[in-house]
DNA sequence: TAGGACTGATTAAACGATTAATCAGGCAGC
DNA sequence: GCTGCCTGATTAATCGTTTAATCAGTCCTA
């Protein structure tokens, strides 16, 4: 048992330089008036001594806990480890830390988690809702990330012009059937993303949706999504709204020997991990994470900054959509005419 | 402005009930001596006003925050999700928050990631360590999911037995030369996964590692693995020590005309997100992360109540190695002798 | 009936930082 | 020389909780 405590402490300082600890304190933040030289002489020997302020202090006294909650309706999202990572950064470089909610994709134990977020003390959060649900306000600030189309949206991707490049890619590589392949049709970020591909088609071009959550209500999770058959019908595009989507799109038609890009073309959208790696590398659409993460926490921190402590705000940013990129790939080719309707086994080339 | 501060505190149940502070604490938390009745009463109008406990207040006084950190090297990892959903879980059971913390891969940004967890006041952490990077213990108690061979790992899975499921499994379905695909050398999980795999080799069997990240700097990051030529070669087993270089495997061996499982077969690791939806559908062996997580987290929490404030050390479970699940699916099949060495094109059936 | 043990509650002192209010001088203006 | 202002520092209160120390009774025992 050495002293009472490790870490110095204001008091420490203060006593060790034979001043009091509101001038440390006001030295260190540059908040009161102290005069140069103290301020230097303190900030010194505060470093020299290895000071850390007591996050609870201060907490204590401000109200402020500088600590905002990350909730995810489902954690499980291959998409998570970016936006974590985007979010984390941001809200590092704004001071803040980065609490973690989950409720097991669970819609109800939502509101338990981010209960549990408020309990902890967070300054506001930063919500990514499942689907369409609307977020009751919490007893803090909330910054929604979302699709522009839906309402309480803070900040987000263009999903819907996202989709549109998508269109206009394919369209420039001459396919006249797409077929969209999403999973789930209450999601309103994939009804934008979907929306947007219908919009970018051209005069002539025709776009069929296929939803998996209803296939696989039927066939099972993870059952075929009959795409060989597709191909016959005439389809020569597949347009995934998610990169694992697009993946099992690939998997599926190359394991029924129709060739990818050059039989038909596959793309997907956010740009996942795998997506540069497979064969072929997948055309996609990324969101600018970075980007967006960085609106919304700087409007996160402005809107704590500027309310009362606990009070539920649903935060509001300039600038509400962040446009999209095209990421071309292999998975996408010219559509040639001559080759379409093809049998399993007929290789081209 | 309403009164001064929204929540309830202890004073205010106090004063309502007539009665004193602490006895308010006291009943609470069940600790000092209080009548049954009072307790009662308390504890009733405490949730009838909705009471929650202020953490900065209880931090301040306690020490402690109630808040570990997790620490991974690369966020970006595709486990991720699974790790921080398990961790996450396991701790908000333990009555715990978690803080993200991220160096983005750079492993000099690990320890001033590390840093900011500290001065957030967190009780201890859980780090996932890069490749062979020892955790300096840092002012807490520290927890470690390696691999059992790592010295200072405090629980994990059992790399080496997954390893060894894989190679039975192989050999149980007649594959005699194994291509142990890794990507990165340095890492000793990957290095027990596919010491694991060695070590379960029947005679007569024989196995060589293509190690990607040196493979790639030559011919660049997402350049082809050459898998027909091995092929060719005569290897019909490509085990891959994380689904990920599974996936990679299997879309080139497809995009060459071979067939998996009926030409050759491809296993991975950890059972990632996309492994059951894509055709085939991939074998692969998983990780009992909430095992793990539960172990850890359980182990963390043991120790931070044990020791004393800001006290590093290093968090040891009773049970260390948590074992590997093999999942037989679609990817892996029988080794005909008649059809190895196939060109392609050649299919069969 | 005095002293001790026990019960059920209160008092008060922390924990560490922030900040409004105050104070001691120095200096200028009248 | 008195008043007022400005600078540079200090005093003291406060945030909400925990907990050791204390206190007022009640009951039991010698």
């Amino acid at each position: 048992m050495a002293s009472s405590r490790p870490g110095p402490n204001l008091s420490r300082i203060a006593t060790s330089l034979g001043v009091s600890i509101a001038t440390v304190s006001n030295a260190l933040s540059g908040k009161g008036r102290v005069s140069d030289q103290l301020v230097e002489r303190i900030r010194e020997h505060a470093a020299e001594l290895g000071y850390v302020p007591s996050q609870a202090g201060r907490a204590l006294r401000t109200g402020r806990s500088g600590v905002i909650g990350l909730v995810l309706p489902d954690i499980a999202n291959p998409l998570f480890p970016k936006i974590a990572q985007a979010i984390e950064f941001a809200a590092s470089a704004a001071g803040y830390g980065v609490l973690i909610a989950d409720s097991r994709g669970d819609a109800a134990t939502q509101a338990e988690a981010i209960n549990r977020l408020v309990e902890r003390g967070v300054d506001g959060m930063v919500v990514i809702p499942r689907r369409a649900t609307r977020i009751s306000s919490a007893a803090c600030p909330v910054a929604v990330i979302d699709t522009p189309s839906t309402p309480g949206n803070t900040v987000s991707a263009d999903h819907w012009q996202g989709g549109r490049e998508i269109a206009v890619h394919l369209a420039d590589l001459g396919h006249q059937r797409i077929l969209i392949i999403g999973n789930n049709q209450e999601s309103s970020v994939q009804n934008d993303r979907a929306g947007g591909i219908r919009a970018g088609l051209r005069p002539g071009m025709q776009a069929e949706t296929l939803w998996i959550d209803k296939l696989e209500r039927d066939g099972g999770s993870g059952c075929p999504l009959g795409l060989a058959e597709r191909v016959r019908q005439g389809f020569t595009a597949f347009a995934a709204l998610s990169d694992l989507q697009a993946l099992r799109a690939l998997t599926e038609l190359q394991q029924a020997g129709i060739n990818v890009p050059a039989d038909v073309s596959v793309t997907g959208f956010d740009d996942l991990i795998w997506s540069p790696v497979v064969t072929p590398s997948l055309t996609t659409v990324r969101m600018d994470m970075d980007t967006i993460a960085g609106i919304a926490v700087s409007a996160l921190a402005d809107t704590i900054s500027k309310s009362r402590a606990r009070e539920g705000v649903l935060v509001t940013a300039e600038s509400e959509r962040v446009a999209m990129q095209l990421i071309v790939r292999q998975s996408s080719g010219p559509c040639e005419p001559g080759t379409k309707n093809l049998r399993d086994g007929e290789q081209i080339r």
